[in-house]
RNA sequence: GGUCGGAUGGCCGAGUGGCUAGGCACGGGUCUGCAAAACCCUUUACACCGGUUCGAAUCCGGUUCCGACCUCCA
């Protein structure tokens, strides 16, 4: 029996507003659709928040049985800097302005892309596909559309009809709660609108204007195409035409997410996604951190401390902790005294794990209630995990079966009065779901085996000094390690130490 | 201005119509030569005003404040 059946997987819908049971399509497989960064920068921590939401989701999935299919793009054309259709090119902007070739810029940023996820423990995705790699699906896709009707050709370029979509299939607002008449009456009048019939027309193909030099041929002539695309055609490839999850952060709800589905409608006349997912914003100083308000940080930055909102650097594992701490569709906001406490819970939920393991398991009188409180919280983490992804309270969890665990290894709890299979469990589960699941891993230290002999000379040495009460000694030992960041243990079983 | 969301204790953050969230910090204790770690105990809550209810921080209405989207952003 999959663990899916035990414990079904609740999603908060973003498109019915509901939590909803998870119910794919193909029972046992999962198709999951995220939406990627657009390569013209680095990213930030906020598309970290984002990409780690569905992460996890990836791996939860997977912990409870099912296949999935994780597609998460890379966009590298057709996304314009400024207003709607008009501004130029992200991509070519960069590299007009860094000199590169574009396809430079979209492979620097890629690259940097991949080495931050990698960092914060990232698993790679089935599919990566990229825009530019799609350019012929996409034609086909607005020759679909433009077949059905529900776009127009204006001097090469071809934009999306949203309102005779509107009148002949409806739906358009439906996600992002928009009501079509309230934003015709507030969008504001911009250049280079006049080739569309309606100010919220948004273009599916854009004319290569003279010197753009990302651009293609096409039946409409040179050109490149438009923004919201690239994820209708790469999802329906590789997913379907209609497929079980699709994510990305809020911000894509409108107008992104809201052109993917009425283009995959008007296309192929298939509603493409049964459950949206929206994860929420990092906010710094209770704003949005965002690249155009200029209050983002980056992830070398965070580990390094090296930015003026920073006191010091922070792991990636501490960050990873820290963001799981909270619901993903909450906002979480960033500060010094958030992250410190999240590194103090971060290690001792690490060494929890590590005393876990060094636990030998030896049968004695059964503690049926201990027992079934140990069952329990096991069984919570899942029921937690499963509803709509609640990392914030599957850690709680995990804090009360540390506190547990402590007690056996220090001997206030008998590890033996938990039934074998209670054990058993507990170490299999506990563990799986702090590195499987949740991706947490022991925090890369500066360990190595020549520290490792000398701190245990050290060790010995200060064991000689208390033997012979010599504490002075013993405790200059111990309190100069301190200093350049060793800490030592003493326990019954001798003297264990940890680097900071 | 329109739409949507939020306001929880010193800090961060879950959650819920009645029963301990959790982490960090603070205080007390056990252990230790003294520490550290670990464990136990403990203090500080649900923005404001009304209403529904036997009972609301949780539901409803209003007020204030904050945020997101409405233009590119995860």
């Amino acid at each position: 029996m999959n663990l899916h059946e035990t414990f079904p997987l609740y999603i908060s819908n973003s498109l019915t507003r509901q939590k909803e049971v998870f119910n794919p399509i193909n029972p046992g497989h999962v198709g999951l659709y995220v939406c990627g960064p657009t390569v013209y920068s680095y990213v930030h921590l906020g598309n970290v928040r984002t990409f780690l939401t569905f992460d996890v989701l990836y791996r939860y999935l997977r912990f409870i049985g099912y296949k999935v299919r994780y597609v998460r793009n890379i966009t590298d054309v057709g996304h314009l800097v400024d207003d709607a259709d008009s501004g130029e090119d992200k991509i070519a902007k960069k590299a007009r302005l860094e000199n590169l070739e574009p396809m430079e810029v979209v492979q620097m940023y890629t690259n940097d892309f991949h080495e931050v996820l990698r960092t914060f423990n990232f698993i790679d995705p089935s599919i990566e596909p990229s825009a530019t790699g799609h350019i012929i699906e996409q034609i086909e896709m607005v020759k679909r559309i433009l077949d059905n009707g529900f776009a127009y050709e204006v001097n090469g370029s071809v934009y999306f009809d949203v309102l005779k979509f509107q009148s002949a299939k409806g739906g358009y607002g439906e996600l992002s709660g928009r009501v079509l008449e309230d934003l015709i009456s507030n969008t504001r009048e911009l250049d280079g609108q006049d080739e569309k019939r309606n100010s919220l027309d948004f273009a599916i193909w854009k004319k290569a204007e003279a010197g753009h030099i990302m651009k293609w041929p096409s039946p409409w002539g040179m050109g490149f195409p438009g923004w919201h695309l690239e994820c209708s055609v790469m999802s329906t490839k590789y997913l379907g035409e209609t497929f079980d999850i699709h994510g990305g952060g809020m911000d894509l709800k409108f107008p992104h997410h809201e052109c993917e589905i009425a283009q995959s409608v008007a296309a192929d006349g298939q509603k493409p996604v049964n459950y949206w997912m929206h994860s929420n914003m990092l906010t710094v100083n209770g704003q949005k951190m965002s690249k155009s308000l200029g209050n983002s940080f980056s992830p070398r930055e965070l580990i390094t401390g090296d930015h003026a909102l920073l006191n010091r650097g922070y792991g990636p594992m501490t960050v990873r902790f820290f963001m799981l701490q909270s619901h993903y569709s909450s906002t979480l906001d960033f500060s010094n005294d958030a992250l410190e406490a999240a590194e103090k819970g971060y290690k001792r939920l690490m060494n929890a794990l590590a005393s876990l393991h060094k636990l030998e398991y030896k049968a004695a009188a059964s503690d049926d209630k201990l027992n079934a409180e140990v069952q329990e919280l096991l069984n919570d983490l899942l029921r937690n995990l499963s509803d709509d992804l609640n990392t914030a309270k599957a850690i709680a969890d995990l804090f009360e079966l540390s506190s547990k665990i402590n007690s056996f290894a220090n001997g206030q709890l008998n590890l033996g009065s938990l039934s074998e299979e209670t054990f058993t469990l507990l170490k299999d589960r506990f563990t799986r779901i702090i590195t499987e699941v949740l991706g947490l891993l022991p925090e890369q230290s500066n360990e190595n085996s020549v520290t490792d002999d000398l701190v245990k000379l050290f060790i010995e040495l200060r064991q000689d000094a208390r033997k012979n009460k010599d504490f002075a000694t013993s405790d200059k030992i111990r309190d100069d390690l301190a200093k350049i960041g060793v800490t030592l243990k003493d326990g019954p079983e001798g003297t264990s130490f940890s680097l900071n």
